[in-house]
DNA sequence: TTTAAAATAGACCGACCAGTCTACTTAAGG
DNA sequence: CCTTAAGTAGACTGGTCGGTCTATTTTAAA
């Protein structure tokens, strides 16, 4: 039998709520009452709603965003093979496709309420991008990409990706996207 | 003296209450104490919470996103110019650019809460990718713009659009968005 | 001028909010 | 076994939420 403690609990339940309901919207008690918690057990471990969001985000969020986002680079990567490859991936994760990235809503939705929070999810943004320019870089070496500073177009693949998942639920689909991010494999490939 | 209606007022108050704090996160007391109107009023001209703010997407929001978001078609119209001053023009809102698109943002926090809003902000969504598309085929036929999908195409420079628009306002500026963007120009540009 | 509807006004309601407090139970180390 | 801290438990607080209700004022038509 799985022990799972109280703390992980309400790091799980909390990520679902946030992402569902947004930063606002996000009811303590209704946390408690998913994750089976009583209240002085997630006051115990967190001094607040806000400091139980942020573990949140550096302990779940991050994680599960790098899962999807984030590109292992090796020697004989293949710039655009991956990043074709990745959004496929994105593309069969129901969720990410019907309710958005999870990092970029509640970023988006922090930015007029917390700048604490959407700095934190900001810092994310800017790892990714990071990561993303290298790669980029990588393929521009090879003349696989076009030759354009990878830096910016790094930022552009991102934000256009979290673009084309922010459809609504209903309208949105795996087949959308895909046609969306073509046409930034389009724009990118030499 | 300027008499502005109470019904007016509320709906000037909601919109800024709902682009700065979401659908959750706006209360009707401060949206109350703002417009200084009383509750009684209120509840006289918006049955509830939800159809005031739906009233304020109808007859605020929408109408403004046009402003910013519509091309007028003519004869003599030139696709490419229209978009880069479209850009140009969104790119001065400075409120725009530090908090997003109020259409989108709406849309993207009601996808997980509201079906009846979400989809509302949808309908505009589509009315812009129709208009849009009208442009695309235009500048297609004028061997301006490449020969892709023009309605998949606008899709995608929408959602981008919204994307670049969708940073964290320490972070968003005038100069990034005219860099996002310029991708979008590149790509599209025969 | 009378009358009825439209609009204003705000006290009030139960539900829910994040957060506090005290009591109790469990786990670990000496 | 005893002690101490960590963790659990939930009643309770002040404040805010969306929404209701009744009373009053304003407006405009008859």
């Amino acid at each position: 039998m799985s022990k799972v403690s109280s703390r992980e609990k309400l790091l799980d339940t909390t990520f679902l709520e946030v992402y569902m309901y947004g930063y606002a919207g996000a009811s303590t008690a209704n946390i408690l009452k998913i994750a089976g918690v009583p209240k002085g057990s997630m006051y115990h471990h967190f001094p607040s709603k806000k400091a139980l969001v942020i573990a949140m985000i550096e302990e779940r969020l991050i994680p599960k965003v790098r899962e999807s986002f984030y590109i292992e680079i090796t020697e004989k990567s293949r710039p655009l093979d991956i990043l074709n490859y990745l959004f496929k991936k994105i593309s069969k994760n129901e969720k990410l496709i019907k309710y958005g990235c999870p990092l970029h809503k509640l970023m988006f939705e922090m930015g007029s309420l917390d700048s604490e929070i959407s700095t934190l999810c900001h810092t994310e943004f800017v790892y990714l991008t990071q990561n993303l320019t290298q790669i980029l870089t990588l393929g521009q070496s090879r003349q696989e990409i076009i030759a354009i500073d990878p830096k910016s177009l790094a930022e552009y693949i991102i934000v256009s990706t979290w673009g084309a998942l922010s459809r609504t639920p209903e309208h949105s689909s795996k087949v959308k996207f895909i046609e969306d991010t073509q046409h930034i494999l389009n724009y990118i490939t030499k």
